[in-house]
DNA sequence: ACTACACTTCGAAACATGTCGAATTATCAA
DNA sequence: TTGATAATTCGACATGTTTCGAAGTGTAGT
């Protein structure tokens, strides 16, 4: 984190983070494997925009702005496919995530 | 990240690490040990709060408002020493913020 | 007791965030 | 082309955050 640029991007990611609804959708994407299983699969699992708001009771306006929100801080991937937008983490943004705190 | 407190425990880490100013603090007290070598060493470095904000440009009041923000996150440690407020970072929390990010 | 130093609390100002409903855009199917 | 479904943008409001200087608290030395 030696740099400007790099200290506001992360930042940036843990204000993400910070909202206990974003960091359950974050959470739902990021948990993309099976139970017990390590997450090394190639190709992510992918929800779209409602799936991921299940259960969360918030409006459709709002989910889209917490989206919006993981989307601009690079924690998450959105791809239009038809009617549906469909949201999904890489594992690099996990990596580097996990590093940051694990570090010397 | 299974239970409602949990999450808004998270939440509440990440919100403090939200803030520039805020991350570099913690980062301050995080990179604990010589650069190259593994944090594994009992006791942790510490800080007190003024040497903490060397550099940083911003008032005594608004470092000290930072510093409570870590520490009610439960980020940091803190502890009146003489005329000092010694503060520093145990390895546990490191831990697990690591492996949230590295859950399967 | 007085002073100096380190830090915190308070009050205020500017600014940002979370939330909603209504209106808008995008896509597909009939 | 019309209608239905999915998602986003807009405007508004209440609430929270960042920051400062001024004033207050705690500690150590003179």
């Amino acid at each position: 984190m030696s740099n400007y640029q790099n200290n506001k991007a992360l930042a940036e990611m843990f204000k993400a983070l910070s909202n206990p609804h974003r960091l359950v959708l974050f959470h739902r994407l990021m948990t993309c494997c099976a139970p017990g299983t390590k997450c090394n699969a190639d190709v992510a699992i992918k929800f779209c925009v409602s799936e991921l708001g299940e259960g969360l009771n918030i409006a459709a306006s709002t989910l889209s702005h917490h989206l919006k929100a993981l989307h601009q801080a690079r924690l998450i991937h959105m791809e239009r496919n038809g009617k549906n937008v469909e949201c999904w983490v890489e594992p690099d943004v996990l990596k580097e995530l996990s590093t940051f705190f694990n570090q010397s």
